[in-house]
DNA sequence: ATGATTGTACTATATCTATAATACAGTTTA
DNA sequence: TAAACTGTATTATAGATATAGTACAATCAT
């Protein structure tokens, strides 16, 4: 299926993010072979040329490897995996936050409208 | 101050979003007249052709209108300046937790993180 | 050995974005 | 009344982005 992209970021940027976040996530495992550029651009709908320039940024993260002419391959260094997770999630909250506090919202108040919309979540979505 | 602009998007979504939420958080009050075009243009050390596009756009929502020759002003629907307030929020907290889910957090274990993070900044920035 | 697959490179083209530089009609201000 | 300011419009230019199409050398599978 094609992947979600929206027009307001460059294509590259939202493949770069979703396949970090495959990696993180744990989709690919450590040492896994990923698809090649080709197969990658036809599953997102995206034209090779574009996927080719998200992998190949994606690459001075560390979190992949390509072998010229076998493919390209997710690290083994599960070390690195784990505190990339742990440091995207931080990054994640704090933008969060950042962005609640710009509309008016205290830590307090944005931890409490979490926490309702959990509670809404765990009885049912309608209502 | 020029504002807080990265590269990794349109100038004017940017800036959409800066103005949209000094709409809702208050900084602007319902009524009130906002500086003109090449002003706000010279604030966010931005050009006033980027600045229109960003302020034409925001009309469209409904938070904004100009006239022509007088000015632009905030709109004084203060239930609709409301309404998008907690509708913001709304799609800041479900955009968080899909990112989270996407990253292999539970709704749970995000809560627990969000919840150390609060604790942590409670009791100072260091450590 | 042969053919398919690999990452990579290159040219060309179209669109979007951002800036610069003007211009104009109506309103406000002094 | 005259000057300054308002939103808006226009043209031109430069850069980033996305796609299309093609090519090549090294490796892998059969």
């Amino acid at each position: 299926m094609p992947w979600e992209l929206d027009n307001d970021r460059p294509i590259y940027l939202q493949l770069m993010e979703r396949i970090q976040h495959d990696i993180i996530s744990g989709v690919y495992k450590p040492g896994d072979k990923i698809p090649s550029v080709r197969d990658l651009a036809l599953d997102a709908a995206v034209n090779p040329n574009t996927m080719q320039k998200a992998l190949s940024e994606l690459e001075r993260s560390g979190l992949l490897y390509s072998q010229r002419t076998s493919g390209r391959f997710i690290t083994d260094d599960e070390k690195l995996l784990k505190k990339m997770k742990m440091d995207l999630a931080s990054e994640h909250i704090h933008q969060f936050f950042e962005q609640m506090h710009h509309l008016g919202f205290s830590d307090d108040e944005t931890l409490e409208m979490i926490q309702d919309v959990l509670r809404r979540e765990q009885y049912g979505t309608d209502s």
